[in-house]
DNA sequence: GGGCAAATGTAGCCTTGCTACAAGAACTCG
DNA sequence: CGAGTTCTTGTAGCAAGGCTACATTTGCCC
């Protein structure tokens, strides 16, 4: 007699501290007082119980429950699930921000999170569409070009070092007029990938509109909708969280090396996929070559 | 009235499934029963209640409680909540492998849950002792040289990308050569940070010795515990999941990568105020570089 | 083979989360 | 400006779920 319950979503979890943030101006005076309790501190509140949170937030016990449902919960309990989900990867940003005050292990810590938190928001937040032509357009590509500057830079050369598993021929230019000179050079056939994350380098920029005069696909890994990301034919949108604290390390970085990741392993699979289809055909021209019967 | 429970550890919250996994062999026949319909498929369980987990186990409830209590948890609730944490960090590294039939739905999830996961695996390896030595060395040094080649050349390079947080010259060489010829170089003052997943890359080691020849300090930045670890001064040793995958990506770079980020903030934090101001003038420069919004 | 200890299941208690209902606040419309 | 209505919040009781004391069984050792 173990009806599955409202078994959790199995992949697009949705961030419950992103969830409350979201429903903060819909909700009632008294769940608005539950929902700040949340988060001013939600370890604490993961600790208590139902009656404890109710007394924390100064609330009655189905206000609480009523606040769960209205952030999207089924009930308390699956309420402090999503909770204990959500503060593993990371404690939410606002409370990553480090200080002059913090010591090795309070760095530690708040990188790290910040880092994961970051990388759960990034995968939420990409376009599978997106994705999925960018796949497309990097599978059949005779060349790739990667450019970037800077940290977007270090994604390039590392996107550059997977040519293995893309298969075909890969650079990396991180200079200017380098950039400008390949990607003036690129074939029809070839496809360029301009990493930055502001996505309004110039020169970046520049470049992308160079590859696509020159006939080539553009793909644009950026950290928001920006002109870069309208320039390109297919643009990878890695959102990452706001980067206010000039000692937050780039996030963004990280995030597009995993997309980059993400890219190069969906292109080899696809490749060795095509491969044992022409092996297989092949192996079967091969028998049409023999005589028949073992 | 609400005693704050067995409050859940702040920060060093031990992934439960490794306890589990760990546990396995001193637990009793039909505890291990338990364990074992925990680790075939953790998330349905996480949907349970402790009468459906004791009824798919196929034991009494007792047991299932005397099996949280076992793995170190403080009874069912609290062992539900810890599997919630550490499903989130994604889901163990057996789960992950790529497979050629995954579609690229999967390929993201399992990209973004192997490196979530390899991160808090890190996370909670790293030595702080090690760290707390490297970030004393780094922050008296008079100039850094970083060494690496192929994915760790690229962790070299951003960090030499740093060189504003760690607040004196950095250099990163990428070629055999210019290491050993940088390493002869160096002052007694300077401080070399090797990388090297393996510990074992031969000119790096090379390197070490020699930078350790010239009077310099050796910090290193290593997957294990290596020869690269016990010629270092300080060894860093970045452990992460282990990667017998083909398609699997190169975790250790990312992973090398945060514990540069954590360095060089660590060392930043401990600088004076007046580079701070330089810094932020620094990043104003940059957006000049960018084409306005829109 | 009998006794002892460890292991596992049974039964009941108590906490906890949930829901129906009622009281109160606020807003609206005459 | 006041009465009606709706929306909001708290009270009380219920059902379920987790925990514990105890009894039974299993396995081991002498």
């Amino acid at each position: 007699m173990s009806l599955p319950a409202v078994a959790p979503p199995a992949r697009p979890a949705p961030n419950v501290v992103e969830a409350i943030r979201e429903a903060l101006p819909r909700l009632r005076r008294s769940e608005r007082a539950v929902a700040e309790t949340v988060l001013a501190d939600p370890r604490r509140v993961l600790g208590e119980t139902l009656a404890g949170t109710a007394a924390l937030a100064g609330v009655s016990q189905p206000t609480v429950v009523r606040f769960a449902v209205a952030v999207g919960c089924s009930g308390y309990s699956d309420f402090r699930l999503r909770l204990a989900h959500s503060l593993a990867l990371g404690t939410p940003a606002t409370h990553s921000v480090i200080l002059e005050s913090d010591g090795l292990e309070d760095v530690v810590g708040k990188i790290f999170d910040y880092t994961i938190s970051s990388l759960d928001w990034a995968r939420r937040h990409l376009d599978p569409g997106a994705l999925a032509r960018a796949v497309e357009l990097l599978e059949n590509a005779t060349a790739l070009a990667f450019f970037g500057f800077g940290a977007s830079g270090i994604v390039a050369a590392d996107a550059q070092q997977k040519f293995p598993l893309f298969g075909v021929p890969c650079t990396a230019e991180t200079d200017a007029h380098q950039q400008i000179m390949a990607a003036t050079m690129l074939r029809p056939t070839d496809v360029a990938v301009a990493i930055s994350n502001t996505g309004r380098t110039r020169t970046v920029l520049e470049a992308t509109r160079l590859a696509r005069a020159a006939g080539a696909k553009v793909v644009a890994v950026t950290g928001s909708d920006s002109p870069l990301a309208r320039a390109a034919d297919v643009a990878l949108v890695v959102e990452t969280l706001d980067n206010t604290d000039v000692y937050t390390p780039t996030i963004s970085r990280i995030a597009a090396l995993v997309v980059v990741d993400v890219l190069s392993t969906a292109v080899a699979l696809r490749r060795d996929a095509g491969r044992q289809a022409r092996f297989r055909a092949m192996k079967a021209s091969l028998n049409d070559q023999r005589e028949g019967g073992g």
